[in-house]
DNA sequence: CGCAAGTTTGACGTACATCAAGTAGTGTGG
DNA sequence: CCACACTACTTGATGTACGTCAAACTTGCG
């Protein structure tokens, strides 16, 4: 567990050419609505294990994902950490708007977010009421995505829960089966409630019932996607 | 598992009293701001353990807990339960503004709500900035909730959960160290991601090791709870 | 008072954690 | 382009916290 995950973000790049801001626009949903965003957010690149923000700190800016990926944790004084979230090209994330954040956001490869101040968002969105509507929607989905990560860390076995990851990542990128999974095994254990040991062996389970397999470095195709489907849904699997 | 948990709701008492309108005003937090809604609630008295709705139902209103106390939860196929939340007076829950409802909603007592149309309520927000304000705030703060659940159940000990179940029912109790606990063990275990037995266990060590006491058949007193607090964060204790 | 439901306690089993090597990627400098 | 080192991942052996099964006990209600 190294300590060297200080903010050393990347200079704001506050000219950020057309090209990007274009990028911004086309993310994935109910996007179309968010165009008037685009003008107060602003471009960020943040380096791998770069944090973002850290737990405690004041909450003063909403981000989205550009390319790369996030995830939000929490460290425990012995070590042990929890991973809430991860967020992929198109997500938000920030905007559990309390005072200060209670978990700490951490880039898992090299990547670029748009982040928008809080103050002008609350603004924009005060006299704008299609984004408060929209905002209010990703706060909604966010909660029903934590909640089904509780019912998950209650009560599902390690298998269910790597089953249930992967599914996820599947629907989240789209629904194809060739899927990109950015995050190291530790990652995953810290999401699942489980050890990197039990993941590991969890998907050489999983391609020795050629559920999966390993297409690259980061990068797996399911095989199997109906049982692993059934598997995370808590179902018996024959 | 019993299945005979229908919804089997008391007539909704429509010409609510005066006497229980003035308990809805006298909420907990900011509700002075919620006075205007007041005009848009209807009482409704839940038996013990009847769903006031269920997963998979269109979510046409929001509560507010008067008396009693709510679960929310998921059921998986082979009987395994796990609850999201509970619910005690003065909590609003099923603000999660999805189509459906993704959990169960149950009384765990007997219990009264108000009710509030779903449609009204967005209405009477949309052009009441405050209540806007309100309902964000307590989505908000619903999230940072579940995301603490979250953590517990990925990264604590059986006893780390009771003691943390313990200290947050405190909490929401007003801070005195003399508790009411209106939910069942294996509800308790539910929440917590363990079993009845261990739930048991772990209050008899409790209890052993005086942190707490019974008082009543549902009341405790905390007698040691600064070593609840430490266990409940994950810390060592002596 | 007596039954049924809820809770506690005990004996035992197991899924996952821990500890410990080994193996395969990944990046760097010669 | 290859040698080296470093990190990430896999695999195996063993331990343990919690689950399961089962029986007593306690509590509340008719």
């Amino acid at each position: 567990m190294s300590a060297l995950l200080r903010r050393s973000i990347s200079p704001p790049n506050l000219a950020a050419p057309r090209a990007v801001l274009a990028v911004i626009a086309g993310g994935r949903r109910e996007d179309d609505e968010l165009a008037a965003m685009q003008a107060i957010g602003a471009t960020l690149h943040v380096a791998k294990n770069a944090a973002l923000f850290q737990e405690g700190d004041a909450s003063e800016h909403v981000y989205k994902v550009v390319s790369g990926a996030v995830r939000t944790c929490r460290m425990l004084m012995d070590g042990r950490r929890q991973i809430a979230d991860f967020f992929l090209p198109g997500d938000f994330f920030g905007l559990d708007w309390q005072a200060t954040h209670c978990f700490t956001a951490e880039a898992l490869t090299d990547t670029v977010v748009i982040s928008y101040p809080r103050r002008q968002l609350e603004a924009l969105a005060e006299r704008t009421p299609p984004i408060h509507r929209v905002l209010m929607s990703m706060l909604c989905k966010g909660l029903a995505a934590t909640q089904e990560h509780v019912v998950m860390l209650g009560r599902q076995t390690a298998h269910e829960r790597l089953a249930w990851f992967l599914i996820r990542v599947r629907e989240r990128s789209g629904g194809t089966n060739e899927i990109d999974v950015p995050m190291s095994r530790q990652d995953i254990a810290d999401y699942l409630g489980l050890t990197i040991e039990t993941v590991s062996r969890g998907i050489s389970e999983f391609k020795r019932r050629r559920y999966i397999s390993a297409v690259g470095a980061h990068q797996f195709r399911l095989t199997g996607p109906v049982a692993l489907q059934a598997l995370a849904s808590g179902e018996a699997v024959a």
